[in-house]
DNA sequence: GTAGGTGCAAAGAGTTTGCATACGC
DNA sequence: GCGTATGCAAACTCTTTGCACCTAC
């Protein structure tokens, strides 16, 4: 299983070492945004000794390599880094409990190209946060 | 001129200080966002002595009175302050210049109603932001 | 006069970096 | 063995805070 990690890796010419393992295990598994010290922390508690800056040189790499990519929402101040999608997703955040849900619908349709046109301008990317309140929070 | 920028301080019993008209000033000239030390240093290029610490308190205060808003872009680490939009915008953002188009179609429609029921989630905001290169940049 | 605003310096949080050591290939 | 990866501590950047003083109202 751990195989599919390695390919990445190799393919990018990184190197593969138990922490990249674990971090891109981690990433991949729960399917959230997870800061440096959440990435830190949890491989802490997995008995394996690492530093903080691993954390981040580690990132640094795999964000170079297109393997992961990083968020910044307005409901922290810290990176967030997840696997970089196959498949487009969006979110949905909690302003009460920062929940993070992701949405696989996509409203852009043509807009991307309408846009595109009007202002000259080659769009590569898009991300789109809707902000409110998840269904356990909103009844408080 | 400014009696509008008291005005708005007035209605949310904030007083009305020199730095804070100068500061609303700017942001409602300069149609873009700023970052607390680009507020401090167009200040500062006016004579007028202020602190940073300054800058900061008072953006928290106008946050708070929701006459600002704050924006957090992969492009910089910064938070970025800008009024608050009475009118709905969106952002182009140039990846190599960095520099940011204000967009005022947005491509939700029904998008929000449904994304709200299907996850019985309150939607109070949204944001979008299209990365790419603007007409002077994808040349290169 | 009083509450709120400000300056300054120090503290915090998050992130980056320099250097010596360790490890993948 | 060579070059990348890592740990540790120190540095850096952005932001916040404590405290004394000042100013709007």
């Amino acid at each position: 299983m751990h195989k599919k990690y390695e390919t990445w890796l190799r393919k990018h010419g990184l190197k593969v070492t138990k922490n990249r393992l674990l971090m891109l295990r981690i990433l991949d598994q729960e399917h959230d945004f997870l800061s440096a010290d959440d990435l830190y922390l949890k491989i802490k508690a997995m008995d394996r000794d690492l530093s903080l800056s691993t954390v981040y040189r580690s990132m640094e790499a795999l964000v170079d390599a297109g393997i992961v990519s990083t968020v910044n929402l307005d409901t922290s101040k810290q990176t967030l880094y997840e696997l970089s999608h196959t498949e487009h997703a969006h979110h949905l955040i909690c302003m009460s409990c920062h929940k993070i849900i992701h949405v696989h619908e996509c409203p852009m349709g043509s807009f991307e190209d309408k846009i595109a046109k009007a202002h000259q301008f080659d769009v590569t990317d898009h991300k789109l946060e809707l902000y409110g309140y998840c269904s356990e929070c909103k009844a408080e």
